[in-house]
DNA sequence: ACTAAGGTGTTACCTATGGTAACGGCAGTT
DNA sequence: AACTGCCGTTACCATAGGTAACACCTTAGT
């Protein structure tokens, strides 16, 4: 009886994430509009099976998100952990992110706001999952800034802040990147560098100008 | 003649118009998932119409979208341009932003993560909407950032980065305070200036831990 | 060997939605 | 009276998400 369910546990288990591989390959390819006959089809099935294993296609896609949020995450905190000054760390964590959304924009693209690539104008309510992962980000660094630095009484808040803002920085920065590519991705990690230090305030007006 | 077509076109104007504000008052109400059927219904017409004016329902959102945003940037641009030193005017930027999206968030949800009110899990392919005024207002506020500022000889480059950085960290932000709510307006205001200011860079470690 | 359970898989269907075609009517122009 | 141009309708199509009902196969227990 253990066995068995086990043996069936394991099973279903194992046609689970065939199922999320074979999903993920036809969101690489088709976008976040993908359907989820399409899904079936390129997992060599019908629809009933996905909605047995995910229940909707918000589940579905929730079960695909987090698997690619976690393994960002993972890539992230290590930068963040990495043994090096400060600066440093900013710029490896920008750079960890970056580099994994050059290498999958797809991927990204599907996390962040889904519904955009694909031939058709379909879509679904894919809003749920952005906000997921930038909140994930946003709520890791907070702990991270709150557990480190010393930011007096209210500091918690402020880390919290400093957290979803930086996140959220970083985002729309790569986000715009990766459509223009109007520099290198050191470029483009120094600058938003410079600019959590202080570089903005620090800036000398223009001559002539009417001042900043 | 001339009177014919005047005439014409102003009708065609006005009935635009009113179509436009029975769309609003329904994705207010139903959330970016209102179907056009409702908005038809709420206009007293029946769909053919709305297609006629609009093309398709990205057409119709767009064109709801393109108000909002004119609106939203024109109370931005005026913080910006406002005559005070740096930070006030920082500040009064962030402020002008956050006050409209804490007015009407449904409005600002709608424009930046679509799909996501509504009962329905429907949708449709709104994530057009989102990066446009983002966008709008990054490529703002890089205009007057590259405009005010002498950032030396890549200063161009590093005023885009900026202002999409900073709005991506202004909405972010926004959207997780929307939200929870942890804290006033003029406490995110001052710490999304502070983080701008450098504070993050310029915290000291905390005591005993592993520094950051 | 027979049965019960729980998984896999299917076809066929329902509903809602975006989108369109074909039609009729109502104004003003010529 | 005929023409043009917009408003408006009913009816329809295609597609997508989601579900019901049914069949199959493997394994456990009797």
């Amino acid at each position: 009886m253990d066995t068995t369910q086990r043996t069936d546990q394991a099973r279903s288990a194992d046609r689970r994430r065939e199922l999320l591989e074979a999903a993920d390959r036809v969101v690489l390819r088709d976008g976040p509009g993908a359907s989820m006959n399409a899904i079936a089809a390129e997992a060599g099935i019908t629809k009933p099976i996905l909605y047995r294993h995910f229940g909707d296609k918000g589940g579905l896609y929730a079960a695909l998100a987090k698997r690619h949020t976690d393994a960002l995450l993972d890539s992230l905190r290590a930068a963040l952990d990495a043994p090096a000054e400060r600066r440093e760390r900013v710029e490896q964590t920008l750079d960890a992110y970056l580099t994994a959304i050059e290498a999958r924009p797809q991927v990204y693209r599907f996390l962040m706001h889904p519904s955009e690539g694909g031939q058709q104008s379909e879509g679904f309510d894919v809003g749920k999952h952005s906000a997921p992962l930038l909140r994930r980000m946003g709520e890791e660094l907070a702990q991270v800034i709150g557990d480190r630095l010393d930011l007096g009484p209210a500091g918690e808040q402020l880390a919290r802040v400093w957290g979803h803002g930086i996140v959220g920085m970083m985002h729309a920065a790569g986000d715009w990147w990766l459509g223009e590519r109007p520099c290198t991705r050191a470029e483009l990690v120094r600058s938003l560098a410079d600019l959590l230090w202080g570089r903005l305030a620090a800036a000398g007006d223009k001559v002539g100008g009417p001042g900043f």
